[in-house]
RNA sequence: GUCCCCAUCGUCUAGCUAGGUCUAGGACACUAGAUUUUCAUUCUAGUAACAGGGGUUCAAAUCCCCUUGGGGACGCCA
């Protein structure tokens, strides 16, 4: 059984690249019914917040995203936060220094900083050189007594490693001139991140890591690091990155890339996930607008692409409206009504809203544009263009329409539960002389105040008689 | 600097594993036209790419090498 997990730092909010890492992982593990569990890394007590966990597990569920195991739901190999696992990090390290695969270092940060510096100046390969390695035991005792406490570092010997990842292929390292031996557990006593990662994926059972390029290069640590503790190492793949659309990083403190941000500007997570799936991934063939279950069912993280791709705005929004066209009225109904009510203030009641929106549905891309398209139903407005108000041929239209309106309303044609768009501009047509462009565009801008909008048909439910018979005066300059 | 990864229209990509069907397909965006009794939706058409150089081969977008360009890593962050 396929088991993956999720594993962010509550160190900031999810954005669009954290968000993308938790799909392909679920996707992979829920196409042959696997296991997704999400472990909250807060190995970093100074950065972490509780604020960032509670703020990344609500995206995480908003985008349809479950874990089967993790915090609050729980699960065999818990607790799934680093922060209460201590007890079984420290274990693991006492265990390691035992074997002698990794040992008390003395070296401090001030040193390795030193070391560091000096290495890039001389163009060398900028790598810890393990020199505490061979302090001899008067060094180490000497500084223990100026109070410096060691670190734990794991020792690599090995000269190359090669491991086959699923999105790169063989990929091999040459670890001499890369890393040293590295730090697993702080002088504070606390474990790092390498080791607290190799110790929790091989106890909860992961079998594969599916986790951003930038970790690549982590890899043969943690392989090694497993290895040296008993476990066989999980299989990898690395995914591209996601930039931004310059082709600039991601980075958590870019607002408009938040997970929050996209639900608050109206995107269906259905389609933000969507779209995400398809930055860096194709499903072959010219599909591109796929349903949840299409999306589970095609998903291969073998075809997904080696180069990092830029995020683009512009299709996402293209995608969310071809979700929203895709909703029955019922559902577009229910979902605005609740973006509404959370995100809007709009001061209609949920009977008005019921007949309104359904003529927003063919006409927007994002939720949040509904509360601007709501301007129409407002008293308060202005012509957008009000010199198509004015000619005498538009005069027309509006007087023969307030006469046709009289006429409808005397015969009961426009009568409070239904008033007939078709009656209204049939009672028109014949005797004005404008027609097509020239009839409707003053008479939606007489109704509306705009020259764009929705389907006048759709919204003559909503408006009812006495609205167009206002609107129709107000245009003739009767008020 | 060292190590690793990557390279098809402006952007997302198909094609590359098994070279010929590729005068390189689709999508977003853009432009033009059609439909819609108006705008939008929808439809049709158009502009636009194999980074460069060398090989291998009868044949290279596809395989190999180099160059260039981009990204990542090199933390007592994750």
């Amino acid at each position: 059984m396929i088991r993956v997990r999720f594993a962010p730092s509550p160190t900031g909010y999810l954005h669009l690249g954290n968000i993308r890492t938790a799909l392909f992982n679920y996707l992979f593990a829920k196409r042959t019914g696997g296991k997704f569990i999400l472990r909250i890394e807060d190995t970093d007590q100074e950065r972490s917040r509780l604020e960032f966990e509670e703020a990344l597990k609500e995206d995480l569920l908003w985008m349809g995203l479950r874990w089967d195991e993790g915090p609050d739901v729980g699960g065999e190999h818990g607790p799934y936060r680093q922060s209460e696992r201590s007890g079984i990090y420290s274990e693991y390290i006492d265990r390691l220094i035992k074997e002698k695969k990794a040992y008390y270092c003395y070296v401090t940060e001030e040193e390795t900083t030193e070391m560091k510096r000096l290495a890039l100046e001389e163009r060398r390969s900028v790598r810890h050189d393990n020199r505490g390695r061979n302090f001899t035991r008067a060094e180490i005792e000497s500084r223990k007594v100026r109070g410096i406490k060691p670190t734990v570092r794991f020792k690599i010997d090995q000269p190359e490693l090669s491991l086959n990842d699923l999105v790169r292929g063989d990929v091999s390292f040459n670890l001499d001139d890369m890393v040293g031996d590295f730090i697993i557990q702080r002088a504070d006593g606390q474990p790092t991140f390498h080791l607290a990662v190799c110790v929790d994926d091989a106890l909860m059972g992961v079998t594969h890591v599916i986790r951003g390029e930038d970790h690549l290069s982590n890899t043969p640590k943690h392989i090694l690091l497993t290895r040296a503790m008993g476990h066989e190492p999980p299989k990898y793949g690395h995914l591209s990155l996601v930039q931004g659309p310059g082709g600039e990083p991601l980075s958590k403190r870019m607002e408009s890339i938040s997970i929050k941000e996209f639900r608050r500007r109206g995107y269906l997570p259905h389609a933000l996930a969507n779209y995400i799936a398809l930055l860096g991934w194709s499903p072959g063939g010219d599909r591109e607008i796929l349903n949840w279950e299409e999306l589970q069912h095609l998903f291969d993280i073998t075809k997904t692409s080696r180069s990092a791709s830029s995020f683009d705005p512009q299709k996402l929004d293209w995608a969310n409206g071809e979700h929203l066209r895709l909703l029955s009225e019922d559902a577009f109904c229910r979902v605005a009504a609740a973006y509404l009510k959370a995100y809007k203030h709009v001061p209609f009641d949920e009977v008005f809203l019921k007949t309104a929106l359904p003529a927003f549905k063919e006409n927007i891309e994002r939720l949040e544009q509904l509360e601007d398209r709501f301007g129409i139903f407002s008293d308060d407005f202005k012509y957008e263009n009000s010199d198509a108000l004015k000619s005498a041929e538009s005069r027309e239209i509006f007087e023969v329409g307030l006469a046709v309106l009289k006429t409808m309303v005397e015969t009961g044609q426009a009568g409070a539960e239904e008033f007939c768009y078709e009656a209204f501009v049939n009672g028109i047509k014949p005797k004005v002389r404008a027609k097509g462009k020239k009839l409707f565009l003053p008479l939606r801008i007489a109704l509306t105040g705009r020259e764009h909008g929705p389907e006048l048909k759709k919204i003559f439910p909503a408006f009812g008689a006495e609205r167009v018979r206002l609107r129709l005066e107000r245009a003739l300059g009767k008020y």
